[in-house]
DNA sequence: ACCTGAACACCGTTCAAGT
DNA sequence: ACCTGAACACCGTTCAAGT
């Protein structure tokens, strides 16, 4: 129990950097501040040590987001048993969407940046024998299963930025005001295009593009 | 035919700023140096004034970006008229895949920030139009618009930061690299998971979408 | 091998002051 | 109303030098 000789003053304690520590550190600027402040210069100064010194662990900065979301991925569990298979995909890709949700900017950059982590891997194993369980062919489901994270990452994506309801709304106000004569199926189409609660249309979406995985053959 | 007074010195021809003027220099300089190019102060450094009088025009960075997307969604065409309507759908997706993927990162931040001028309109009426011609139900249509068009734009926005292809080898490496024992279905699917050309995958993907689509009836 | 200070080359946005 | 210079508060990344 004797203290370690290397430093006189021990309060501030400032542990050895390492690959998990520097994530670990992000992950906790971006719970508390966004990924805007998931920097280079901010993550050295909460490590108390320069910009510089991260590169000796870390590539760049999305290779560094790309691993704060492998972590992240951690904590969608796996699927509950209840239910159909059908049932029990949506849920899984539901929980990922909406985890996602809680840092868009995080799933715009895994756009970019895709994961490569253990965690992101035993995602696409669950999506993948779900799919098996609900007798999809392999080769469609090889192909669907991007397009079911593309979907879930995607959503989750168009929600960064926001706090500016600007340009939504200026979408909204022009899809409501389109003329008959020049847009006649968008004015007849009505509020269709706007309506329904997030929850549902991210329901119906994933329903359809898993019916829409089911029933399109893969060529050759 | 005589020269305007307004200056001495006629050889700058500094035009007078207009968001016009704005918008045409930024689709320029997206189109010479790419999107990471187009900042407020480059623009600035191009039109000859400094940044602060740009914001007389345009609210930020990302309204700007939209304008500019709007801009290049008037190049792709409407949908020729040869083929199903099935066929022509693809046809105007694929173009639209297409001019995004020379731009990757304008399609990532159209993922956040929505345009809403008329090119974008028109190219919702084109769809509208299409999938009723298909007989696919107004209100399948309506939030299917949303899910085609929100793959052509995740589709493009995937290759944004490209250039160091680092991670998607690192994914490839650990799906191929994939245990049997703890990651069975991954196994066995094998290289599906990574096939087929990039084209491929795309009318794939758009049919696959298309047929859940007309198939998958909205709730209420 | 790892860590650092300092530098290079940039950002978006605001604001008081001018015209 | 429009335009500007200057400032504020930041960025990512590299590199020579230290330990």
């Amino acid at each position: 129990m004797t203290a370690s000789p290397r430093s006189r003053r021990e309060r501030p304690a400032k542990p050895a950097l390492t690959r998990e520590g520097i994530v670990a550190a992000a992950v906790a600027i971006l719970r508390t501040e966004g990924l805007r402040k998931v920097t280079m210069r901010r993550l050295a100064q909460e490590l108390d040590t320069g910009p510089a010194s991260l590169y000796v662990y870390v590539r760049s900065t999305d290779e560094l987001h790309a691993a704060v979301l492998d972590e992240l991925l951690g904590t969608v569990g796996p699927a509950s048993a209840e239910g159909s298979w059908r049932e029990r995909l949506e849920r899984v890709l539901t929980d990922c969407t909406r985890m996602l949700l809680e840092h868009p900017s995080l799933a715009r950059s895994a756009l970019t940046a895709r994961p490569s982590g253990p965690h992101y891997l035993n995602l696409i194993e669950t999506l993948l024998a779900l799919l098996d369980e609900g007798g999809v062919p392999r080769d469609r489901a090889a192909w669907g299963v991007d397009l079911l994270l593309q979907h879930a990452t995607a959503t989750a994506a168009e929600h960064a930025g926001e706090e500016s309801p600007g340009d939504w709304q200026a979408l909204e106000g022009a899809l409501r005001g389109a003329s008959e004569d020049t847009h006649p199926h968008i004015a007849a189409t009505g509020d269709a295009l706007l309506s329904g609660a997030p929850e549902a249309r991210l329901s119906w979406a994933f329903q359809a593009l898993i019916n829409g995985i089911e029933r399109t053959a893969v060529p050759d």
